[in-house]
DNA sequence: CTCTCTGCAAAGCATTTGCACATTG
DNA sequence: CAATGTGCAAATGCTTTGCAGAGAG
């Protein structure tokens, strides 16, 4: 493992090595938005055949402890993980359950601002806003269950 | 049954029939805050012994559905459920986990904001608000793991 | 009485973990 | 070479579900 560009530097900045299945992980990251483990799994297979799941698990955890990436989990479904760009949080459709990333830079002002009034430090938020979207609301009733 | 004083009310205004195992969550959500599924069980339990986790979980999700309860699950733990009083939303402490209820009401309009310009309607939120509380933040560290 | 609920226990999913071997630095 | 990472598969934890009997209206 020696092609070290973009993401895979922070890596290498940590105490972690630089393994060819961290670094197709990262890489998929790079590439889609909002995916589940399964989902990376499948696109990391793709470059790596014999890539298994606990790997996966393992590796997003170690990224997101050195903050390289963002977890997303949202009742009930399987949590969804994302190269941490920069600060956003997630638009979602009840119906279709699809995921838009939205800047609401006053969310961390507003939360900050709480957290503080209740002697936190060290603050961060995550916001999640649901709504229907414009597709699912031109279907009259999807009528399902 | 026909003890139906405040929340059971709303059971009965569905079409859902109200048992003894329904009052006694109910009246366990009114007492506590962010119970998981398995407190609920040994408060419920505590009234009514025989009472399985699976008539827990169906019941806080009829519940939800009809609007009585808010869930709100954070990465990782078992989710969290409380009678959905006023709407509100959690400041959480990265460090011993607990978990404190705060009114944030411009938390809904900024999201509404966001949401109508994408199209959607029928929105609500949930923000989630992460920290360090004054009690962890005297521990010098913690200097766990 | 009929239809809905419940307890039980097994199933289902997402995620975590122990271990022996492969790899990295 | 020593330390760390990986695949595999079993284990775990939370939640859901099928079924036959119990209870609500």
């Amino acid at each position: 493992m020696q092609d070290t560009k973009g993401v895979d530097a922070g890596l290498l900045q940590s105490r972690y090595r630089l393994t060819k299945q961290r670094a197709a992980i990262l890489r998929a990251l790079e590439d889609g938005r909002h995916l589940s483990a399964e989902t990376i799994l499948e696109r990391v297979r793709a470059q790596l055949p014999g890539v298994s799941l606990g790997t996966i698990y393992r590796t997003l955890d170690i990224l997101r402890s050195i903050g390289l990436v963002q977890i997303f989990s949202h009742a009930g479904a399987a949590a969804k993980y994302e190269a941490a760009l920069e600060k956003h949080h997630h638009l979602v459709c009840t119906q279709c359950g699809e995921v838009t990333n939205v800047n609401v830079s006053e969310a961390l002002t507003l939360s900050q601002t709480i957290a503080h009034e209740h002697g936190f430090d060290d603050v961060d938020c995550a916001l999640v806003v649901t709504g229907r979207c414009a597709r699912c609301a031109d279907v009259p009733a999807t009528a399902s269950g």
